[in-house]
DNA sequence: TTATATGCAAACGCTTTGCAGTAGG
DNA sequence: CCTACTGCAAAGCGTTTGCATATAA
């Protein structure tokens, strides 16, 4: 199974599925997205747990949280090789980008400034080939 | 004063003082911010203009948008030097930061994939030296 | 047993839309 | 004059909160 989660004093069968699904889960996603996917499992967790879940593994540190560009609040478990999004601002494709040298460069930044358990997001957007001006 | 917007069909008051605030501006600010600080300053435009005329300089590529932490949508003008962010995940303390080597990676993926107007967004987080885990 | 977690429903904050009135060209 | 723009009020949407109920320990 999934580690408990560090600061909850009782572990309860909803979080222990929150965190199950999200431990399957490479990149980020949405609450409500992780909730309708437990709801076709089957799995009977109420919307608000699945926030409340999340907001405690994001206190304790074990979930990153960004905002996608449509304004949702996007989660992604901490420590996983991750990428970046290239967009396009008019026909919204989007283009999965690594970048060493960001990471290591956001890494440096932080540490400089004595920041720990660093994370970063990063969005490239602009106007691709397909949508010309 | 100010350019036109491209794509508008009518120049009206309310989009330049719109514009004219933006062009003051070098960081990103939130619709909401934009509305109160005309209206402090006794400029009669409506939130809901704001958000029009935002959309419109946005689809036209004069302004880059993004989302705040907490979910807001932020404007600003492109082609300024701008900076990015360091974020304490727990007080919220920011620190601005600059990256010629991430601007300049920004600008290869995109060209890479054959993108152009290219724009992007980086936020960095983690915990800072004041909140000791 | 008892404090914590759950889940509904209602509240919230930001953004978008419908529509009648206003004004640029 | 005519169509685009404005702005209010109301709807929309993701998220949060109040409160009664269920449950882990």
């Amino acid at each position: 199974m999934t580690q408990p989660i560090p600061n909850a004093t009782r572990n309860t069968r909803q979080r222990a599925e929150v965190l199950a699904l999200l431990a399957e889960t490479d990149g980020f996603r949405a609450a409500q997205d992780l909730h309708q996917t437990l709801r076709q499992r089957g799995v009977k967790v109420g919307l608000t747990t699945i926030y409340r879940t999340l907001q405690l593994l994001v206190d304790a540190g074990e979930v990153d949280a960004t905002r996608s560009h449509a304004g949702e609040q996007l989660f992604r478990r901490c420590s996983r090789t991750h990428h970046h999004h290239l967009v396009c601002r008019h026909c919204g494709r989007t283009v999965e980008v690594r970048g060493p040298a960001v990471e290591r460069w956001a890494d440096k930044v932080a540490s400089e400034h004595g920041f720990t358990d660093v994370g970063h997001t990063v969005e490239i957007f602009g106007r691709c080939p397909d949508c010309p001006a």
